[in-house]
DNA sequence: TTGAAAGCGCTAACAC
DNA sequence: GTGTTAGCGCTTTCAA
């Protein structure tokens, strides 16, 4: 195994000095073409690479051209396309992106911040767990730009990309109350998770104003996987009232409820999948764009890069409910 | 914006040296406990933190921490599936992941890699393009540890992780052709990417093995999307002599294909997607697991950026064909 | 146990 | 147009 070719090598190969070296490979006009010729010959003879670590060590104050991303489970197809939309924005602006998963665990997400602020990221794109965020805040005063996409974490004054999740359930629920339901079971994801909190919120809110109490008796939380959703989706079933419509709170859980319950009982889930229209009933749902919050939060987090101080903005981006069959199944009268 | 503290500026609130600073974050053990708690509370009040970048500088030929992850693309489930087991086995070695998405381009897939590379990862697991990664060969040499997953790479000795296309597209036309089919379309993506590839080749020794003559008229490449799945779904149903049944290159044409295809009509996919099961009728699928993929690509890069110089393996995991209705449709007589 | 000096690979600033 | 010098923040080496 060589070691590394340094400028130094490649300066000896070429008979130059070592800053022209750096002259060529940085593209610098002011070096005669001959001179760059050969440097690019011994550059290429010696298989030379600039070391990048090295040379952000010298240019203080400039961008390493690192973001960091970190998000709840990167297995998880919504984050896939958010991932997806933050690195299309970064390559644009020729940068890299280091990626995390805190799986919904507070000192795990910060010890993979730590790791990436350590590598003196420029920004960092977060989908942040439920708790304190102080410790970010020594990282945001010395540069690093912080931006939240799907969640706002609370105390921590950042540009965020959000959707109305409260809103939006209360549009599910309204759906649901218009076609006469009014036993409505609510199956979700962990309380503690910001949007699942907001999302609980709006449906007691909607019941509510529709002057429906809330049974707890068909309400279930902490459901993580498919299999939890659908022992859930029984277990409401099996209640003495048992519910005639469900509501989601987001594609696993709506997935999972899907599979275990009788095509004649109303559901509504969170978040829009490949196959949900194919489904029978085709499932509705309440549709959101994962690359257009990681599209916007990448746009948000270089405009802060590159300097934009303005005072921080929340941006709420659109849902779209998709009537597909599912819940617009009439309650029986 | 103040500028982030250094080692000096720790050192001089502590009134020690730098060393000594370097010392106490390093965890070293020879420093006086007092000294170390005088740094120590230095270090909170400056919320220092230690520079990477300059760290992995003199800490010459020792490890940035930091490998490299270069997928087709990073919205694809499959793919996403597999940089979360790559980031899980990562972070049980203290190093982040560097993300990036070829698709399927050459000349991206090298960019990327070149912005990866200038970094100084410890290593890189790769989807490798179609083509030559001759480009590959100075890094390597200078001890970058390439793995590729899911492809092979023509001409360069490298560890892969891959499963046996072909094999597996032979079994699924043996399903097939078992229950009395004989004519059998192939819908496809792109034929320049090697699993495609294989799995073509898969099935045409597999009609050639019955007996059955490939007809053109009832195959098709180059489907990327589920929409051109569909269409061509409907356009080899619209050939002279339909097909009794399909095989689907992947589960993005399968799903496709799916949507277009009359329930009586078989259908085999390759990659097994959650809804499966719930479709109807439920979708035969050649399943393989994409963490295990992850997992294992993983854990070859870093026994090799450990040390490991042993001959170049190839890692062949298994695939399931799992029977669930759609594949074992008879063919009408 | 602690510190001083040197240098990792590169580039800013200045000379020539 | 090109070279020289110095120094980024840290750790290695050696001395005290």
């Amino acid at each position: 195994m060589l070691a590394r070719p340094t400028m130094k090598d490649v300066a000896q190969c070429a008979g130059v000095s070592a800053m022209t070296v750096s002259r060529v490979v940085s593209g610098d006009p002011g070096v005669l073409p001959e001179t760059a010729a050969k440097v690019q010959r011994a550059i290429r003879k010696l298989g030379y690479q600039r070391d990048d670590l090295a040379r952000q060590l010298r240019r203080k104050g400039q961008l390493t051209q690192t973001v960091a991303l970190l998000v709840d489970n990167v297995a998880d197809p919504f984050t896939a396309s958010l991932a997806s939309a933050v690195e299309e924005v970064a390559r644009r602006h020729d940068s890299v992106v280091l990626i995390g998963s805190s799986h919904d665990d507070l000192r795990r997400e910060r010890e993979v911040i730590s790791a990436f602020i350590a590598r003196r990221v420029d920004g960092l794109i977060l989908i942040p767990v439920k708790g304190s965020h102080g410790f970010l805040r020594n990282a945001m005063t010395t540069g690093t730009r912080v931006v939240c996409a799907d969640r706002s974490a609370f105390g921590l004054d950042v540009d965020s990309v959000v959707i109305d999740n409260r809103g939006a359930a209360e549009e599910a629920i309204a759906h649901l109350t218009a076609r006469g339901h009014r036993r409505i079971a609510y199956l979700g994801d962990r309380l503690d998770i910001w949007t699942i909190e907001e999302r609980y919120e709006g449906y007691r809110a909607a019941l509510d104003a529709a002057g429906i109490p809330v049974d707890q008796d068909i309400v279930r939380h902490g459901l993580r996987l498919p299999q939890d959703a659908s022992d859930a989706a029984a277990s409401v079933l099996a209640a003495p009232q048992p519910p005639t419509a469900v509501l989601a709170s987001n594609g696993i859980v709506g997935l999972g409820a899907r599979a275990a319950l009788p095509a004649h009982i109303a559901l509504v889930s969170f978040d829009d999948f490949l196959l949900a229209p194919q489904l029978n009933p085709p499932v509705t749902v309440i549709a959101q764009d994962p690359a257009a919050m990681g599209n916007t939060a990448a746009h948000l987090l270089f405009s802060r890069i590159y300097g934009d101080d303005s005072p921080t903005r929340t941006v709420v981006l659109p849902t779209r409910l998709i009537p597909r069959g599912s819940g617009e199944l009439p309650a029986p009268t």
